[in-house]
DNA sequence: CAAAATTCATAACATTTAGTTATAATAATA
DNA sequence: TATTATTATAACTAAATGTTATGAATTTTG
């Protein structure tokens, strides 16, 4: 017959408080269970584990060593209990994220470390790639949710837009900082970085220049907003990019203008529509979607 | 109602296998057991472990969390039965040795080494301490075992004595080097290290001598041999030690010759009367002494 | 030192848990 | 759609775990 818990939870009450009557209230249950307990535990093994002395019971040489190592088992069981409540109250699991590059190493960072103070049980899987790898690993059910900007519609996505600030900028001693705004006409002669003329975005904002008969002076071609931003702080003409990233940089000399019209830039959170979420996970896109709040466009 | 084991190896079987059929029978029951442990835990922790996929039980987020905290728990289970039958069989358990100073830094800690190598669940508590404190020790049921050298006769103390094999001792270049066993008549003009003049070994060392008409010329008085032999390797004077301690110092340039008759130096085993040694204690005693047997004096 | 008190073991019994087989319900697959 | 594999449910049995009552053994106390 296997070692029963019961019998270990009596052996190591017994062990640490010298006597089977304050085990078994303890344990909230009568003494001669206690015995028993013990008595069959202690017949399993073949050995001896207590002796008497004094009307205390003291463990056996062996015992002791036993005893050790029961408490480790018992410790890490009542972890589980604690963490099988955590699940479902959301203050324990494994979130798995996949985020752009971009957001890798500036606002998700942030987000993150702020959700998990609370959290201690909490482990995360950050996973940065593009957007068309993002959009796989989440149809697999490979992660819990994905922080993206391009659009793909899919049967077994569930996709939350989230219309963001835009902002133009430039390095500082562009004349274009005496401005209050910038529009499409202040860019005619303006060097511009932008995202890839196959986005989204860049597809908004040639129609709008369009639409202001100003034809962009396209000057270099970017993936992300980011390394944008870091170009035009660097010196480099200027663009128009989400206000959560231009704010990134700001206090590395960037300058930044609001930009009329308004042209939104749009954020996907996308996660696994048939699959039932974990609650961490549900958790964790209403903390992360509140982050962006500041920079939301409100409509 | 608690948490049980059962539900536990359950759902960690039905987490590794995908299936309640395979659990089932990896854990040679029935079916329908396996399916109400799963239902009955599910219901308890209230929230999903499982979903369908294709005929596959694929765990939850949460589950897979829960999972490797539960692995882990039987694993330590599993550890816990494999040192319960260790210490039976003495391959487990938690040994406390006493020995006297001399011991702890040179035979001992090689006895130890080799009497570990096949034992990995083994832990020691190696105490130097002198005769006095080790016989307490022994007496309050502290220690395991201890190895002295002093017999005070006590009931709560069994003790088994080992005679010793004895040499002299002397430094290079001495003349009585090129004899081939040493007399007391020898020693007439030379200066001595000796154990402490209350030792039974002195006592025994005197009677020796007086018996010879030989009057011992006492130079330096040293409680322990392994500083007698220290002493002589360095060139000064010449001693009667164990040759236990003395094949310690060979390399060091000490010679070692016989000495007749012999004066057998007496090692002292004791162990707590009235307790039940555990199993790795007896087999460790049994180890030691025979680890003496290269120096032990056969009658 | 005897009496009282404490502590553990044993017995007889009740309840709960964990297992069984038989069979119905539900998916997956040909 | 029929077939097959897999899980759920029902009815029941055995084992484990609990209970109270009580006796034996030890400590403590008057």
């Amino acid at each position: 017959m296997s070692v029963k818990l019961r019998q270990l939870e009596a052996f190591y009450a017994v062990g640490q408080l010298g006597s089977m009557t304050l085990a078994a209230k303890k344990l909230n249950i009568s003494q001669p269970a206690v015995s028993r307990l013990l008595a069959s535990y202690s017949e399993s093994i073949e050995f001896k584990l207590f002796n008497r002395q004094n009307g205390k019971l003291v463990p056996t040489q062996d015992a002791r060593f036993l005893l050790r190592e029961v408490g480790r088992l018992l410790d890490s069981l009542e972890h589980i209990d604690e963490i099988t409540h955590s699940l479902t109250s959301g203050n324990a699991g494994h979130l798995k994220i996949a985020c752009l590059p971009g957001f890798s190493t500036s606002h998700m960072p942030r987000v993150l470390s702020e959700f998990l103070i609370n959290r201690p049980n909490v482990t995360v899987n950050l996973e940065p790639d593009g957007a068309n790898r993002i959009f796989e690993w989440i149809i697999s059910e490979q992660y819990d949710c994905g922080i993206t900007d391009v659009f793909s519609d899919h049967p077994a996505v569930e996709c939350k837009r989230i219309p963001m600030k835009t902002v133009c900028i430039m390095s500082e001693g562009n004349t274009l900082g005496k401005k209050k705004f910038i529009t499409p006409e202040d860019l005619v002669n303006e060097p511009m970085i932008h995202s890839r003329r196959d986005s989204a975005f860049y597809r908004k904002l040639e129609e709008v220049f369009t639409l202001h008969k100003v034809k962009i002076n396209s000057w270099i071609e970017t993936r992300q907003f980011n390394s944008a931003c870091m170009l035009v702080a660097e010196g480099r003409g200027i663009s128009i990019v989400s206000e959560m990233d231009a704010r990134e940089y700001e206090s590395r000399g960037l300058i930044i203008k609001p930009f009329t019209p308004v042209i939104p830039h749009t954020l996907m959170l996308v996660r696994p529509k048939h699959t039932a979420l974990s609650t961490i996970a549900l958790e964790f896109l209403d903390f992360f979607e509140s982050s962006l709040e500041p920079f939301r466009l409100k409509s």
